[in-house]
DNA sequence: CTTAGTTCGGCTAGTTTCCCAACGAAGTGG
DNA sequence: CCACTTCGTTGGGAAACTAGCCGAACTAAG
């Protein structure tokens, strides 16, 4: 099981990962710049980005203002050279995110559909059909790697959704499916869970940035929670790390749907927030609604001070923080990021919640662990999919393809 | 925040680790089979041998028997050239341990002390005396560095002991103190929770070896929990992580010691434990009594069939697998190992508690995760420690002295 | 406007480390 | 004793990083 020993393939690799990792987190540098950060010398760091220039993955920038002596000339990432493109099928939808190597979004789209009454097959099909659009509109940029995230047990080595209760899906050879539609290589095709993906996207670009520890709690039907521990996912020996919504919370809780007592989710889950909220008959519990209308409708009777409502929420934020203080005395985080429709009640959830932590973190945890509402709102599972495609390049920037010498116009 | 760029004498470090590593694993190889399994070439193989050689770190083994050709010269590891040291600071003792290279724990001494009268000064000078004595004993070898177990919060970049109820310590500068009066570098002298250390044993050496998910749980007065994930320990954010003695189990449990109701530690800890299976004036309670002698009584109570004793056994036992189901779910590792008193009375604490683990974790997990009791016994933190500091040298062989050329006696 | 000073980035020579191929060494099998 | 196989070393060569020099480009001062 060791890793592989290094050679001098693996070294040139990791110093060219190395300076887009640094263009990444700081921006354009020029080379003297990223030779004094890296210890290299300047010639060294020349070619590292001449060969990078080469793979499209940067390219000059401006002229370095001020200062005395000759300015630098500013390497920057690239952002036309190559693509990470995320899929996500929900319940009722599918949806893709392609983001270029600024991690800027540069294209999202959703559509509406049936997964539930489509079945395995044919949502294959309209998911290879969405990202073969995406893939044309990529163009000339190289396409990193294309990452699925679905709600579920998924086991990423093979690429096959074990288990999503909510799609009815068991044994799913989901990346096999799609390469095959696709026509795209099956080792630049992933699939993982959603809350690991929306986790990612929060580490990589979300509020809390880079925060080396954190957590990520998806609000949805079930609860989910994606977990970086010093800087790396944590999959757990099977990959099913994060599943946290049946945790047992109360021995004489209500009965869950996995047949047991008391679960997470019977208190925080989309199913809880509704029975506490609403009689059967108002429209907030229609599940043909879409799910921001009835947030929308949440959040107004919220702001108008409707006591039933506010009861609820704060009874949910109040499970909600019980919940993640037993994580966060678990794990350590710096920040437990909540999202989906958490993130849409933040003033009336989060705030029991951070509540609740305070006073059950161990002592001097308490000042120092965040629990905070995602930006990243419903897309952070994609876009955490197009990031993870974009890490292949990443971290081993040989793998985007070497473009032809620069063809210098002659004078 | 970017780490390290890999220059050339990074490369060497971390190619002659693999080698350190790979041995450490497999045991002896011929330097071929390395070349094989490395996928170096057998001259650079050859080259690094050499080297590990002069720092003392590797020596000729036997000849590899069998096969057709020229028999391979075993290569080892030197289990004379280096050593870790470990040292243990508990309530009612002091303790060290001193590991070789093949994990061998070649020195183990424990002498009782009472931290709580001597103080925090007085401990560190006994303490030094300790290890002083081990020190000296090492001899010729290289003491690749010294680790300290507490029970309790650690900075361990600091060296410094936050917070360790137990023994009354607080803010105790604890590497510092040490390094003074023993005169040994700081930058080899690390201190850290006994949890970790004891979860860092079992990864290295337990029964469940080279394990890269795994939870160790300590059954004491308080409760911990080392979390290894990935083959990395997991500290969390500040080095809290594995707190998981106040998770909040029941709302309406009985008080805990740190203010609040139903925390973990009040139905699986040591008070615990007491409280159900004995009454106040039995000998079991007596807290002047060594813990072990308290353990073969409450053993032999259970070997007669006591059913207040079953009883009390067959309740924390529960108690004890929900506990551990919450952290499997959270982390999905492949076993959780349960040491301190747990491992002391395994036939009527662990079975229970892996019928609860059964019950309640995600369906696919709960065939795959193992709950088992240590076999390390009350030695697996100073252990742990010895085997963090050879950690050291493994991770960067060239910290290991380079010993003068071989000098080859002349014929 | 000229000159001095500073910093940038490319260039060349040199070192380290690894790879490849060949070879002697040390066994087995006939 | 000889063919055969495999091991580990050796020498030449390639890849990647280092050191230091130089022209380029800009600022500051006279």
């Amino acid at each position: 099981m060791p890793e592989q020993p290094t050679d001098r393939a693996a070294l040139r690799r990791a110093n060219l990962a190395w300076v887009v990792r640094v263009l990444r987190e700081q921006g354009g540098l020029s080379r003297a710049q990223l030779a004094v950060l890296s210890g290299l010398s300047k010639a060294t760091i020349s070619t590292l980005v001449a060969e990078l220039t080469a793979r499209r993955l940067v390219r000059a920038g401006g002229i370095a203002a001020g200062g005395q002596g000759r300015p630098g000339q500013i390497v920057e990432l690239d952002p036309s050279g190559v693509r990470g493109i995320g899929l996500e099928v929900g319940v009722d939808h599918l949806a893709v995110t392609s983001v270029d190597t600024a991690g800027h979004v540069v294209a999202d789209r959703r559509v509406a559909f049936d997964v539930l009454s489509a079945g395995v097959d044919r949502t294959m099909d309209k998911l290879a059909e969405v990202a073969g659009d995406e893939l044309t509109a990529v163009g000339a940029a190289y396409p990193a790697g294309i990452t699925v995230s679905v709600p579920g047990l998924v086991d990423t080595a093979r690429g096959v959704v074990r288990l999503a209760p909510r799609l009815r899906w068991r044994e799913v050879t989901l990346a096999d499916g799609l390469a095959g539609r696709l026509g795209f290589p099956l080792d630049r095709l992933t699939v993982d869970n959603d809350a690991n993906l929306s986790a990612t996207a929060e580490y990589e670009i979300g509020g809390m940035k880079a925060t080396a520890d954190l957590i990520y709690v998806t609000g949805d039907f079930g609860i989910g929670a994606g977990v970086i521990a010093g800087g790396r996912l944590v999959r757990g020996s099977i990959g099913y790390a994060g599943e946290v919504g049946h945790m047992s919370m109360d021995p004489m809780g209500p009965q869950c749907s996995c047949g047991r007592r008391g679960c997470w989710e019977t208190q925080v889950g989309l199913a809880a927030l509704f029975h506490a909220l609403a009689a059967p008959g108002d429209p907030v519990s229609d599940p043909n609604r879409p799910i921001e209308e009835r947030m929308a409708i949440v959040r107004s009777r919220a702001e108008r001070r409707d006591q039933r409502t506010l009861g609820a929420l704060h009874q949910i934020g109040a499970a909600l923080g019980v919940g993640v203080s037993i994580v966060v005395n678990v794990l350590s985080p710096a920040v437990v990021i909540l999202g989906g429709y958490f993130a849409a009640l933040p003033d009336w959830l989060i705030e029991p919640a951070r509540i609740e932590v305070a006073a059950r973190a161990v002592v001097a945890e308490a000042a120092t662990v965040r629990v905070v509402g995602s930006d990243l709102g419903f897309t952070a599972a994609r876009t955490g999919g197009a990031l993870a495609a974009l890490s292949r390049v990443y971290d081993d920037p040989t793998q985007a393809p070497e473009r032809m010498q620069s063809t210098e116009a002659p004078a």
